[in-house]
DNA sequence: GGGCACCGAGCCT
DNA sequence: GAGGCTCGG
């Protein structure tokens, strides 16, 4: 029998905040002339209007839809404005609504841990700033309730009656509360407060679900659309989910609610109440059967990552039908075009967020004209990334052949430039990924990857600083972030009236485990760091921030305690929960120790180190071995806008006089000045070194036993990337330029027998049956 | 003459 | 770990 915990206080409070037809926003910010208007977003008018990726509320009304294309919203909706989406390099290019999303990001992470869910949406988790809130300044001691708070939705608050706004501020401010419940109205009035700052100060409205977990935020976030909030009490979650389409709840719109629909005969969540655990399991898998059982109570332990920017970077274009291409030069063509965008949004993520992307990534779809098999898929195909355009250009279209190799398989291939070759290109694209942040205090190596033709915003001003504030976040291409203009004037969010301006303290928290950590003889990097940079002011203000684990949310699902559990009846807490609780103590403590490991000079990407001059390699090779073994960082880099702020400033302040990243190559090793090879050299250690993994929460490090968080969440992985010395394939060094290949050979000895039809870290590998063409 | 465009995340093997 | 597949918007 599960034992209720002494206190709530694990209660979590989640807000999924949505942008309203985001797109239609961003374009009538443009054009403020359509605003009010029924309005859609199309992109690629040349067919019957193009297709429809977003449509205003007004148009929503005459029954336009997102899945129309542009010539049928005209005739339901004659008047409808449709926007084309901008394009550049004969594609679509979405930058202008990414930066858009980055400027709403960098407010909504103001409050609390916050994730880019996708570029219209973001979860919050406001735990700590509702908690700080209940106990310093309740709803019930304030004598006024925000307006935009008192138009929020309370489900199973009675709409009906005549005061609704007084219904909500009573309820909002009732005194004798669930605790969690109070927590969630000090939620709702934390996120009024925040979709009022980010109408102010980017013009956008958004709509909010707040509730106890993800999975009943984002529910709620779309009940009430646009501009609204909804909040989620404890009481009402079985009557929600009881009602709810299977198909509505998140990851069951798909195959997988479909055949739950016909294989159970169930319509809605609720209805998968009636199934045991076992039987879920028995009929979707251990992982997916819980899961199930999970969301049927409402429970749902998906942690809010604390991610700012996106894992990968992609771009890519479909050629349907006629368009589709048919020779390696159209193909090449296109990679091209892609891997130009590609390359923009990389040196934007690295300029801004000093991150670099490890794996190229090459997507393509195809199929033979006449041949047996044409259902065969083209495989997609990866390779370390190589920064510098012509590099990036040259590997994909490498990965490309490998890749149309395998496709086309031991049918006979046509010469190439043939035009019945027998293969047709509909789709092609180029992503990055694997994307880590280079370690702090390393900024001036930017003057090394960073071209004068890098970024117009290298161009900018010191005045500009709202503005890259506002694209700090931004991972796109450098032109875009020119049309971030700041906000001139701060709009009055409609109905505002008197607003509780509620700060946490959360600078001061991030300070004070900041110093904790340096305090706690962190880094030996820091230490390093000061020594070679003995100039350098940022040391301070650049450290990353620790890890969050200060608070384990260690109950993430509902009705955790005896007194929620008798307020919502028959739903019992599983005993199992009790079992996980322990054991993820216990793993968290493992995998606590486990953090200390730090990286090795094994773990070095050898594809990184064929970017740097070779005597400089050769330093960095006999350097990091001796020194910097064992430093360790921690894993999350916080864009807390203090650091980001800083590292904005001293980026701005060196950022003018640059090499050019396609530069990095060996001829211009002359050119490097001592302070700049001293950089690459501290820079390469320590990126090498530790290069961060991803996030990793608490949470994640519960097994995959602990159901509150084996759903979806992606737990227990580990990744890294790293390549050994040793495995490196000799091949590789064929490729090198002779006095080049003296260098590495050196560094590389003794050597290991070359293992033959083994994969090795160079690219070469990837592409070496290419070779004799 | 014809079409879900483009993008990102996560799970599974 | 690469690559296939699913899902959401």
């Amino acid at each position: 029998m599960p034992v209720a915990k002494p206190e709530s206080s694990d209660a979590r409070i989640i807000a999924h905040i949505d942008m309203d037809c985001f797109y239609v926003q961003v374009e009538q910010r443009k054009q403020p002339d359509l605003r009010g208007l029924p309005t859609a977003v199309v992109q690629y008018n040349s067919w019957k209007g193009g297709g429809l990726i977003a449509v205003s509320y007004e148009a929503r009304k005459f029954g336009v839809k997102r899945s129309m294309r542009g010539d049928e919203a005209k005739q339901v909706c004659p008047q409808i404005q449709l926007v084309q989406v901008p394009v550049a390099r004969g594609k679509a290019d979405l930058n202008v609504y990414r930066n858009a999303g980055s400027e709403v990001v960098s407010i909504l992470a103001r409050k609390g841990r916050c994730e880019r869910a996708s570029i219209d949406e973001v979860y919050l988790d406001l735990t700590d700033a509702a908690e700080a809130m209940l106990a310093e300044m309740p709803p019930e001691s304030l004598e006024a309730i925000d307006e935009e708070a008192l138009k929020s939705h309370v489900l199973g608050l009675n709409e009906g009656g005549n005061d609704i706004k007084e219904s909500v501020r009573v309820w909002l401010c009732r005194s004798q509360a669930d605790h969690r419940d109070k927590l969630l109205a000090c939620g709702a009035l934390i996120v009024a407060e925040l979709r009022m700052q980010v109408f102010r100060e980017t013009e956008f409205t958004c709509s909010a679900g707040i509730a106890h977990n993800k999975m009943l935020a984002k529910l709620a976030s779309a009940m009430n659309k646009p501009a609204q909030q909804t909040i989620v009490p404890l009481s009402c979650v079985r009557g929600l989910l009881g009602s709810l389409p299977i198909k509505k709840m998140k990851q069951l719109g798909g195959k997988l609610g479909s055949s739950i629909q016909s294989d159970l005969g169930v319509n809605t969540v609720g209805d998968l109440l009636q199934f045991s655990e076992e039987k879920l399991q028995e009929c979707y898998g251990i992982n997916t059967g819980t899961w199930l059982w999970n969301i049927a109570r409402g429970i749902s332990g998906e942690e809010v990552e604390g991610r700012l920017l996106s894992k990968s970077h992609g771009s890519g274009k479909t050629f349907p039908g006629p368009k589709a291409l048919k020779t390696i030069a159209s193909v090449e063509h296109w990679l091209n075009e892609l891997c130009e965008e590609l390359d923009e949004r990389l040196r934007s993520d690295l300029e801004q967020n000093k991150r670099i992307a490890h794996t190229l990534t090459l997507h393509a779809r195809a199929y033979k004209s006449n041949d047996s098999d044409s259902h065969k898929k083209f495989p997609s195909k990866s390779c370390p990334l190589r920064y510098g355009i012509a590099k990036i250009q040259e590997d994909a279209l490498n990965l490309f052949q490998a890749g149309l190799r395998e496709y086309l398989g031991s049918c006979k291939v046509k010469t190439q430039g043939n035009q019945c070759s027998g293969w047709s290109i509909t789709a092609l694209s180029v992503s990055a990924s694997k994307i880590v942040a280079i370690p702090t205090g390393t900024r001036s190596i930017m003057k090394y990857f960073h071209g004068q033709d890098l970024s117009s915003s290298s161009l900018k001003q010191p005045q500009d600083r709202s503005t890259e504030e506002a694209a700090s976040l931004s991972h796109s291409g450098s032109e875009s972030c020119l049309g971030l203009n700041p906000r001139e004037t701060q709009k009055q969010f409609p109905g505002e009236e008197t607003r509780i301006n509620y700060d946490m303290p959360n600078l001061d928290q991030q300070e004070k485990k900041r110093k904790m950590w340096e305090d706690q003889g962190t880094p030996s990097i820091l230490r390093f760091f000061k020594r070679h940079n003995p100039t350098s002011s940022l040391s301070e203000q650049e450290q990353v921030e620790p890890i969050q684990d200060t608070k384990v949310s260690s109950s993430s699902g509902l009705w955790t305690t005896s007194e929620s559990c008798s307020e919502t009846g028959q739903i019992q807490l599983p005993k199992e929960m009790m079992v996980a609780e322990t054991e993820s103590n216990a793993r968290r403590d493992s995998s606590a120790a486990k953090r200390n490991d730090g990286y090795k000079i094994d773990d070095i990407d050898c594809s990184v180190m064929d970017e740097l001059p070779p005597e400089i390699q050769e330093e960095v090779q006999a350097w990091s071995s001796e020194e910097l073994n064992q430093v360790q960082l921690p894993k999350e880099m916080m864009v807390a806008e203090t650091e980001s702020n800083a590292r904005r400033d001293s980026l701005a302040a060196k950022r003018n006089d640059g090499y050019k990243i396609d530069d990095i190559d060996c001829s211009v090793m002359d050119e490097l000045s001592p302070e700049i090879q001293e950089e690459v050299q501290a820079w390469s250690s320590e990126e090498l070194n530790q290069v961060q993994l991803p996030k990793e929460t608490m949470a994640a490090e519960t097994g995959p036993n602990d159901r509150r968080c084996s759903l979806g969440g992606g737990a227990d992985r580990r990744e890294t990337w790293s390549y050994k010395i040793d495995e490196i394939d000799p091949s590789v060094i064929d490729e090198l330029p002779p006095e080049i290949r003296a260098e590495v050979q050196a560094w590389l000895r003794p050597q290991k027998p070359a293992k033959t039809g083994k994969r090795g870290s160079s690219i070469a590998h990837y592409f070496s049956p290419m070779k004799n063409k």
